[in-house]
DNA sequence: TTGAAAGCGGTACCAG
DNA sequence: CTGGTACCGCTTTCAA
């Protein structure tokens, strides 16, 4: 790195012989400037190895090409894999993401939100529709397209992408219920500010309830989800309520550490204890029991809030997509 | 969203009865305005929900607090995890990522870095240490830290924060020879813009003729690593050479895939035939047998990038940070 | 402690 | 097809 001040519209006019402005056609509109001075204003560019400043573009067009994406983590691809397919939808109309990550730091949204917001996106797309109120309120007042992701279970600002996390459960529980399992229990990680986890959890106890099955048990903690998490959840749950004989886990990882816990105690999986995850998790079809679990499109997801994004810029209404999810039942519930 | 211009920092200037630059001062330094002052200014900036355009700031101050982020892939964590420390460390210094990912397509490397560049970060880190010629060029006209990540098995352009690779894959290799097995075969994705997987590659190849056992059987194809990938090329090569007893992975999840692959074909793993793989994905550990792997340290690698990109901002001089990984030996070699 | 004025590097509109 | 000229919204001297 050599720190001089680098290569200004400016310096390549003045290297060519041109005008300011007759450079910036150039670049945006090449048909509008003669040939054989556009080969010249091309070879100036990459001679200095000139790049555009979008700072100065975006301040002066009033619009910046940026999208904001903020999510809540980017650990163990819960969302990385929805930021790479909305990335790759973005690029197709040359937008660029800006990304911020909350890591389900409650305190972290509102902050981040303004951070994003100040790069005047000309769209945000943000995990979740449970923000502080006042990021909310920023949103809206921003005057850019907002595109939900991920849980669209209840209202939405603009737009949403994604499915509901409350059916979710329900299908995990009823699956477990007609499989025959009858004391279930709910286990894994929780923070405060993931509401997608609350509500399959909500989910699991309508569907126990309306089974007529009672209480479930549950055993959670505010850290991130681990396999080790998984084994010492279940390991104490099932030393407190050992009549427990089916375990909803709130992610592939930590039921990977259930069924662990599960060997360790040499309780039987499907046959004694069934056991179901959430988010496919490429290594949970190669365990053994392999795990059924919830497969929600990621990808689609991604792709959708791009194409979301880039309609509501054409000028198109805001719109709510249901994002496919389905229940691949495997060996860890096949009893 | 209503699409009324946002409130600038005129608006509330006029608002409050002040001059722009108070309010700009306010907001940067506010000691230096009268508290009665500030506090009508903060009570008009609430109302109007102003935040600050830093497009036109960043413009103004010639920086802007933006540290572009080049990765070659989100999916499945092989660089979100870094994405994710990293972004950590760099938000203790207010700074924001602005994130790139080439999905490994060698095309989009430049065009994304051109990018990155036009938004005038303050630093630039990217994945990898091969970069097309006209990268590199880019990126030292830039003028600004240049973080090398993940790689730094060789020359970089200002800082690196990584391993060497090919050490990597002797280590993988010589672990197997250690534990007696003779006939080596390396498999996985390996696409054309994966340097670091060749590079892998080529340190078995080193330790495999280093302890004269000839040459080794290499089954790839350049698409993504998946469990089924590995389950195919696992298949066709054991076909193909069933005298091989080990197989290094390039990657965990297409190691689940291989292991899979020899419960089909009835090969005992770890006493006919050994596997290895790289990345130490957390479902590693809770497979039947648990997999060997190499455990890179990446949430290091991306705290320590941001802090080498702090120090350099702060006038220290560039340098290379070795981060740790070690082989996590597990059931699947230990014969 | 506060304000006026000159940019930062482009874009857009209008005239030539 | 090309150049002149106001901005875009904020930061930064320099005075007041």
């Amino acid at each position: 790195m050599d720190s001089k001040a680098p290569p200004t519209l400016a310096s390549i006019a003045e290297r060519v012989g041109v005008s300011v402005n007759t450079v910036s056609r150039a670049l945006r509109a090449p048909n509008t400037v003669r040939p054989q001075l556009r080969q010249r204003i091309n070879a100036a560019i990459e001679e200095l190895n000139y790049v555009p400043n979008r700072l100065a573009g975006g301040l002066s067009a009033t619009r910046s090409d940026i999208v904001g994406v903020v999510v809540a983590s980017l650990y163990h691809s819960e969302f990385a894999s929805i930021v790479d397919a909305l990335q790759a939808a973005l690029l197709t109309q040359n937008l660029q993401v800006m990304l911020a990550n909350t890591r389900y730091d409650p305190d972290q949204e509102e902050r981040l939100v303004r951070s994003v917001l100040s790069w005047r996106p000309v769209a945000v797309a943000i995990v979740g529709i449970d923000h502080p109120a006042k990021v909310s309120v920023l949103l809206k007042a921003a005057g850019v397209p907002i595109v939900e992701m991920w849980d669209v279970g209840g209202p939405v600002i603009d737009s949403g992408v994604g499915f509901d996390h409350v059916a979710v459960g329900r299908a995990q529980a009823m699956h477990l219920i007609e499989r025959g399992y009858r004391r279930l229990a709910f286990l894994g990680s929780l923070r405060d500010n993931d509401r997608r986890a609350y509500k399959r959890l909500q989910g699991v106890r309508e569907a126990v309830s309306a089974a007529g099955l009672g209480e479930i048990a549950v055993a959670t903690m505010p850290h991130p989800g681990s396999p080790d998490l998984g084994e010492a959840l279940a390991t104490e749950l099932l030393a407190q309520s050992p009549e427990i004989d089916a375990i909803v886990c709130n992610s592939d990882v930590v039921a990977f550490g259930v069924l662990r816990a599960l060997r360790k105690l040499d309780r039987k999986v499907p046959s004694e204890v069934g056991v179901v995850g959430f988010g496919d998790n490429p290594a949970s079809s190669c365990l053994t029991p392999s795990l059924t679990t919830i497969r929600p499109d990621r990808e689609a997801i991604g792709r959708l809030s791009g194409e979301v994004v880039i309609a509501r810029l054409n000028g198109e209404e805001g719109r709510v997509c249901f994002a496919d999810w389905s229940l691949v039942e495997r060996e860890s519930t096949s009893s």
